[in-house]
DNA sequence: CAACATTTGGCAATCGCTTGCCATGTTTCG
DNA sequence: CGAAACATGGCAAGCGATTGCCAAATGTTG
């Protein structure tokens, strides 16, 4: 609180009997300064418990070694390994890791980022809701780095939608069901759009039915309309927009007396916590979440300081797994 | 990325014919400037796309209009609450949100507050694992608010364990438990320490007895051995350190084929996501956690501008209350 | 209408560090 | 051995605001 005289450059180098521009160079250049030199200005500086103030680095270098995360929600524990693996590799890079939250508004996602830009070297958007043109706007002006979207030309970290999505189609179709039902999310949501593209196309390659049902909101409380659409709908199998909404839909089924897989199976996307102790345990497709945070910094390191050749944005795509649980089994007998 | 040229006041000074001084003052202390003035740069500032360099600002005045919370652990969906509702206080107030996490480590919590110590105006310590007198110490140099602890002289928001920890007892007590079991969680956690207290002492006044197990990792994984100890002590009633650890009894019980609640009651604290869709569901003591974020940045808030009487650290207790579901039942025939 | 109080606005120093440019001291090499 | 090439360190000008102090303008009062 009270700041009797913070330590400057300026006392390490009177101390150090050196010029203030030569411990600065210690700390920040130090290819710049004689190795020999380098150490005892560092010693010196350890000795009266220096450390450069953050803020006059920013304003002066224009590097503020922060970068903002914004997600769409806290509450959706997909979220967690994706927050945990980009603060970690922040942290690990002395990286402050600013997070905010955008309450599924691309509004606020906009303003959040408009009002962060002075603060930050650039942005990891997860689940980003903003419409394409927006974001392709905003990165013009701003490092971004987007997980789970895509978006022409930005730099971006999925977890593979379509050979997951494939995986949960042929899960099904293995089990005999002949068709399925997607109940989708939000339609602003990009990974709503994904997923019903693989699942409809693989759901084609197996000579099998596809239908969308929805959007639910992506929330355990989406789940009663959500099954009660499955449930008319006749199907035997749906496929949850996420884990969220799976769980809801589970319990939903239980309430009104539908045995689970007995007469319907139901799948999930993102093998969430919880996914593994509701009951029956879903199946559901799981994803390297935190490798994902993981990587997203890591391009937003790399762009920002190597200033990659901005002709070829990265794309990583990690790979998906499907995990089968008691949720999914054989199709009900069409004969009863 | 690239950066024609910032506006800065001057242009705005320029554009609106004043001083910069006096866009500096429009903005950051109004009653300085006539009305008229004002509203006249603010316009010009607009129409210029002019914002206040962060920066800039905070390295002249020291005040940086940010802040950090830390927390042990995001996997925990405890803490959900308290970061969404510390985040959203911050929000409103225009306040930049930092979130660390400290991995459990004491030292890793020290290092994240010196680290960020330039950056910040303050600090949200969630469930903190450091030792009162470090604590105590940081506090000296950093505006600090403790949420779910608390140390001698500093501000701190609780949920109420005391109450709460006897509103599991009184439930076990009309259940007809004799004795309860605790299971206690890591012990530095300052929390396990307070809810056995509570817990012991409610169980003299039932005339119960009580006794405490562990330490064990307060998570799912933790719950194996938990149980299992819980099992060869014969005890009918068990309290877990929290629900992630109940969760984990819950699942061990099941797989060693112990019935709950006939056989042996569980009780949980926190009330996370989950609590209720596991199986048995828990029943739980639940806080107000997002309340608990708010409630702590809000006197970090009135703290640092304000300047409060030092003499008056604030001290906010908040209610708990029992949730009562399926995992807690009659206490099983002695005579069998 | 002069004298005094009160607002407002402007000047310039300052926050703590970075960095371009220049002046040394050292090496290297023909 | 002298010139060219490096390697280091220092000077000083910013980065973009804030703010103490003072002057000008405006309002009040006797």
């Amino acid at each position: 609180m009270s700041s009797p005289k913070r330590t400057t450059v300026y006392d390490v180098a009177r101390e150090a009997g050196v010029a203030a521009s030569t411990v600065s160079r210690a700390f920040s250049n130090p290819r710049r300064v004689n190795a020999t030199t380098r150490r005892h200005v560092l010693a010196v500086a350890e000795r009266l418990g220096y450390h450069p103030s953050p803020l006059a680095t920013a304003l002066q270098s224009g590097r503020t070694a922060t970068l903002a995360m914004l997600v769409p929600d806290i509450a959706n524990p997909h979220f967690f390994g994706t927050i945990r693996g980009a603060e970690r590799r922040a942290t690990a890079a002395d990286i402050t890791f600013i997070l905010g939250f955008t309450e599924e508004s691309a509004d606020t996602e906009r303003d959040q980022i408009e009002r962060l830009a002075r603060s930050v070297d650039g942005f990891v958007l997860a689940s980003s809701r903003m419409p394409d043109s927006t974001t392709a706007d905003l990165a013009r002006e701003h490092n971004l780095v987007l997980v789970n979207r895509e978006v022409d030309g930005l730099p971006s970290v999925v977890v593979d939608n379509a050979s997951g999505s494939a995986q949960i189609v042929d899960h099904l179709a293995s089990l005999g069901h002949r068709s399925l039902v997607y109940l989708s999310g939000p339609h602003q949501s990009w990974l709503a759009g994904e997923r019903w593209r693989a699942l409809s196309a693989g759901a084609g390659r197996r000579g099998m039915g596809a239908t969308r049902l929805g959007p639910f909101p992506p929330q355990v409380a989406g789940g009663g309309a959500a099954a009660d659409a499955a449930l008319v709908s006749g199907a035997t199998a749906v496929v949850a927009h996420n884990d969220l909404l799976a769980i809801g839909i589970l319990r939903r089924l239980a309430e009104r007396g539908v045995q689970v897989p007995e007469q319907i199976s139901v799948v999930g996307y993102d093998d969430i916590f919880g996914a593994d102790f509701c009951v029956p345990a879903l199946t559901t497709l799981a994803g390297p979440q935190e490798e994902a945070g993981r990587s997203a910094v890591e391009i937003l390191l790399t762009t920002g300081s190597a200033r990659a050749d901005p002709e070829s944005p990265r794309r990583v795509v990690l790979p998906s797994h499907l995990v089968i649980r008691d949720s999914t089994g054989p199709a009900p007998d069409p004969g009863r």
